[in-house]
RNA sequence: GCCCGGGUGGUGGAAUUGGUAGACACGCAGGACUUAAAAUCCUGUGGAUAGUAAUAUCUGUACGGGUUCAACUCCCGUCCCGGGUACCA
């Protein structure tokens, strides 16, 4: 008896699973002459949970598309592998003791075993993991080439620090001032660069590398004694313990991707991404076109340089206003007002970052009594200072058009400055317009004109007079790359006299040596620091403590899988070309902007150096929207009690009904009551608030909404002695459980084991199969949505699986197809299907062609069709989806080859075309008739029915129309 | 606040990009098989009105207006929801 019943799909999967990696049948060769196809998921972080139902989603949607590549003829790399290095494991590894090369191993063997059973197609020989040695050898590399690049901005590409060498050796640094110079300008001659000390060129070089050290903040936890990541500091505090974070000075490693905005931000129009998660990627480089204005002040030799993307308003400033760490603070504050400067400096030095964030809103600031001159009208203008000025953006400093910008506003009203208008009535008084459109007024020159034409006629006034730019200005930082740590990959270079040297290739890998002890060191280094041997391992030779982020292994892992064994090169040149980008990368918007910039950036320098031949990596972008969890509650009454004996008091859980209405009902107070007399005669008082926070049950033991209240006793200790208080149908509590239910409340969030709203996938497998796992997750909406999972559906799923296995068994369970000629209408049938699912495959709408397969499977039911010709195709179709069962039906089909030889077939409009066609006759937007006709009805039958001579015109080569639509008098349209 | 994305039955969601809205699935209701239940199969299912019925008519894609022979689709305004970002001058 072959049924597709739990045992047969069980039977089925495990073989066919062995097959695969018996016969290495996904295995994928460099060396063909098919086109080749990229199909790549984001590599997961091993993190001990395991899987859950979420993960796969994008799994399987590669998948898919990879198997559908396949048997469209194409040689598809489609790999897995590991971000191994990371956080939760050294954190493990400090409460548990247990090192994180061993935990992490573990877990690999636990996620390789989850994927394996939902039958992806992975080239596992391919598998890297970017703590093995083998691997992060390469990445330590990358860094070193990285390190040995600056960005020439004449080319716009990044060149090797030799180039430059030889620049300063014949010029100096005329054509090329240190990039992201704020406040500071060192230029040198060619003889000054010959004059230098080593380490003082070697200091000017790191100025320019694209992988620089230098001091940058750190989120300083003194407290915990460690440097905390960004995501472990939520609202300033500790996301452990909750303990006050300062930023701190430490010289670090950062990558100036900052030289890169523009290409990354151009790079953006020819790649294949959301318009979201293009948006996303804009914001975060925040590019602002505008101009540098200088101005004079009344003092002598001093002048003020701001950045402005409104010149156009320049006739509006009534003040301007620096940061308060701004070079220009202290030469320019006039005796009377240094008083007041002074303690406005230690107010914002005293202002912790929680403070900063809290209280935006707060209007703060110091006049230093210096006054600039507006270079068009010789105005004087207050020069202030307030932390509202940040530092680090543009020049420091902004000149204040209180009509115009709202912060600007604010400040003026705050401190009683005055306001020129220069907008008309586009300004009311009240609050500022940011508008481009108004007609300038007290504005000299610029009078009558519309705003958004003066900014580039005063952007050139600027440049004619010497006294400004045109500016283009970018919110993106670069990006920090130390991470106080033990489990990620050492930087690869020796520190000689403070600076640090490129380890030389051949004693590659730096390997991560050996420690037990991953507690920081206590002076803001990281676990490293504790190996004073391995720090300090020869006589003024000093290692790096840090290492870097789990970003590193992650930014260039796409490349390995190309080549993954080359112990040469990170990747052979050849396969770098053959594979080239990846065609389809499919992951989380959560990384939008850290791994995919980071990503983009290796590979544009790669491709600078020119070791690779493109310069985006990913042509193609899905993201996978988030599956939530569906949580449920319970309710716990708390109450206390006096009773004449001494009882432990049992637990009281109320059903949500009976929360809901109102706890204070009598039937509840009654209930308790009743449930308390059992211990005995005595008082008691209820505290309903308790109701409102439900404490989360394990999904597993709630069917639907309904509580398994046995289930829930032996769940913990705790709840062995619960009570409960049921709702009966008209939703009065009750106690008798034959009389009412349990329900419990519910939400949709995250998937998380301490909601216990976690789905785990192997139950799912055990229950249904992968293959309904694989269509069912698919169908449960367009891919890139979130979706609460909920296994409503399921059995719909299951239910077309089922059908369609069973439409090739007769009813004693014997494989049966026919192989007799197909119909019309069969042919029909399955075109129609074939042309719909692969047009819907390549467009990643996978839920509309798991539906047409269904559709299909009915209609073949229906005409109880099992004929080969019609089948075989199907089964090819659907391959890609349900792996396992369509291996099973090819072999019983007679094919000892595995149905990845087959090629998918190809759908053939001819039969597509329908045996008869009608019109709908619309008038007004309403259809007023069908006319139907057979395909063979001559055209002057036609032309005589409807009198459309433009239909008969339309009509060729047999081909009849789809559909036409006729107004009183004409034929609007012919559709064809 | 600003920038994106979205709003369609009881539910998840379709709709060839301007052409008969609600495919497919879940749920629900009715029926068949069964001693019964489960499973399976069949039928119906946006709302309203009329009719014994097949059916007919009206209404309907967040709300208000517009363009068009024709609008879920395009334009203007309003309201909600989701995501990103936040003193970025």
């Amino acid at each position: 008896m072959a049924e597709y019943t739990k045992d047969e799909i069980k039977r089925i999967e495990e073989k066919w699973r062995k097959t695969w990696i018996d016969k290495e049948v996904y295995k994928v060769s460099n060396n063909t002459e098919k086109p080749k196809c990229y199909v790549l998921d984001m590599f997961p972080y091993p993190s001990g949970a395991g899987l859950h139902v979420g993960h796969p989603l994008g799994y399987i949607a590669s998948d898919i598309y990879a198997r559908f590549k396949r048997i469209k003829g194409f040689n598809v790399l489609h790999p897995m592998g590991f971000d191994a290095f990371g956080l939760p494991a050294e954190q493990y590894a400090l409460e548990h003791g247990i090192h994180p090369a061993v935990s992490t191993a573990d877990n690999i063997n636990n996620f390789k075993r989850q994927l394996g059973n939902i039958g992806f197609s992975y080239d596992w020989s391919r598998e890297v993991q970017t703590c093995d040695p083998k691997y992060y050898r390469w990445t330590q590399w990358i860094f070193l080439q990285i390190f040995d690049s600056w960005f020439n901005r004449k080319k716009e590409k990044a060149e090797r620090i030799s180039e430059l060498i030889k620049i300063f050796e014949v010029e100096g640094n005329v054509n090329h001032s240190i990039p992201n110079s704020k406040f500071r300008t060192q230029l040198f001659t060619a003889a000054d660069w010959k004059s230098y000390s080593e380490k003082e060129q070697q200091e000017i070089l790191m100025e320019y590398r694209l992988a620089y050290l230098a001091y940058t903040d750190v989120n300083w936890c003194e407290a915990l004694g460690t440097v905390l990541a960004n995501d472990e500091v939520i609202n300033g505090v500790s996301y452990r313990g909750g303990f006050p974070v300062v930023k701190k000075q430490m010289r670090q490693w950062s990558l100036r991707i900052t030289e890169y905005a523009e290409r990354l931000l151009k790079g953006l129009d020819e790649i294949d991404f959301s318009e979201s998660m293009k948006e996303i990627q804009r914001n975060w480089i925040g590019k602002s076109v505008g101009a540098l204005v200088n101005f004079q002040l009344t003092i002598d030799n001093f002048q003020l340089t701001v950045f402005t993307t409104r010149p156009d308003t320049i006739f509006g400033v009534d003040f301007m206003v620096i940061a308060p760490e701004h070079d220009l603070v202290k030469k320019i504050t006039t005796p009377e007002q240094k008083d007041e400067i002074e303690k406005y400096l230690k107010y914002v030095e005293s202002r912790s970052e929680i403070d900063r964030m809290a209280e935006v809103k707060k209007i703060t600031g110091a006049f230093t009594g210096a006054y600039a001159i507006n270079p068009f009208n010789g105005r004087e203008i207050p020069i202030w200072i307030s932390e509202y000025v940040l530092a680090g953006y543009g020049t420091g400093a902004i000149m204040g058009v209180p009509c115009g910008d709202e912060r600007d506003h604010k400040f003026a009203k705050h401190f009683k400055l005055p306001i020129t208008n220069i907008i008309g009535s586009h300004y009311n008084g009240e609050e500022a317009n940011p508008t481009k459109d108004a007609i300038l007024e007290n504005s000299d020159f610029l009078n009558g004109m519309v705003m958004h034409k003066a900014i580039d006629v005063v952007a050139t006034k600027l440049q004619e007079m010497g006294i400004g730019k045109r500016q283009v200005n970018y919110k993106m930082r670069d990006a920090g790359w130390s991470r106080q740590r033990y489990w990620g990959e050492p930087f690869p270079v020796i520190f000689k006299d403070g600076m640090p040297y490129a380890v030389k290739e051949s004693e590659l890998p730096l390997e991560l040596p050996p420690s037990d002890n991953f507690k920081p060191s206590g002076n803001g280094e990281g676990p490293l620091a504790n190996l004073t041997d391995w720090i300090n391992f020869a006589p003024d030779q000093k290692r790096d403590s840090n290492t870097m982020p789990t970003h590193a292994g992650a930014a260039w892992y796409f490349l390995r899988y190309m080549d993954p064994h080359n112990d040469h090169a990170f990747a052979d040149k050849k396969a770098l070309d053959y594979w080239n980008q990846v065609d389809v990368y499919v992951g989380g918007s959560e990384h939008a902007v850290a791994h995919l910039l980071y990503s983009r950036l290796w590979t544009k320098v790669l491709h600078d150096l020119g070791y690779i031949n493109f310069d985006e990596p990913f042509k193609k972008l899905i993201n996978q929207g988030k599956i939530t969890g569906d949580s449920r509650f319970v309710y716990r009454l708390s109450f206390s009690a006096t009773l004449n004996k001494d009882f432990k008091l049992p637990q009281i859980f109320v059903s949500k009904g009976i929360c809901d209405k109102g706890s204070n009902e009598e039937g509840t107070f009654e209930s308790v009551g009743k449930i308390l007399s059992r211990f005995g005669e005595g008082a008691f008082s209820i505290d309903y608030k308790s109701l409102e926070n439900g404490l989360h049950v394990d999904i597993s033991i709630v069917n639907g909404l309904e509580l398994n209240t046995d289930a829930f006793k032996a769940w913990k200790p705790d709840f062995e002695n619960a009570e409960f208080i049921f709702e009966d149908e008209n939703g009065n509590p009750t106690l008798d459980p034959t009389k009412g239910k349990y329900i419990c409340g519910s939400a949709i969030e995250k998937m998380s084991k301490s909601y216990f709203n976690v789905v785990n996938p192997d139950q799912i497998i055990t229950d249904y199969g992968a293959d309904t796992l694989r269509m069912y997750e698919m169908f449960l909406g367009p891919l890139e949505a979130s979706k609460p999972w909920n296994t409503n559906g399921i059995d719909g799923v299951y239910k077309f699986l089922r059908r369609f296995w069973n439409l090739l068994h007769d009813s004693t369970g014997k494989f049966k197809v026919s192989d007799a000629e197909p119909t019309r209408e069969e042919l029909k049938v399955l075109h129609k299907t074939l042309k719909k699912v692969e047009q819907d495959i390549e467009n990643f709408s996978f839920n509309t062609s798991v539906s047409e397969f269904m559709i299909c499977a009915n209609e073949l039911s229906s005409l109880k069709c099992n004929k080969r010709k019609i089948i075989e195709p199907l089964v090819i179709a659907l391959s890609p989806f349900a792996p396992h069962l369509t291996e099973e039906l090819w072999s019983l089909l007679g094919h000892p080859d595995t149905i990845l030889n087959a090629s998918f077939p190809k759908f053939e409009e001819q039969y597509l075309i329908e045996s008869s066609f009608s019109y709908p006759i619309s008038i007004n937007g309403k259809v007023r008739a069908q006319m139907e006709f057979a395909l063979d009805v001559p055209k002057e039958e036609i032309e005589k029915t409807v009198l459309a001579s433009e239909i008969v015109q339309k009509w060729t080569e047999g081909k009849p129309p789809k559909k036409v639509i006729v107004v009183p008098g004409k034929i609007v349209n012919v559709v064809m």
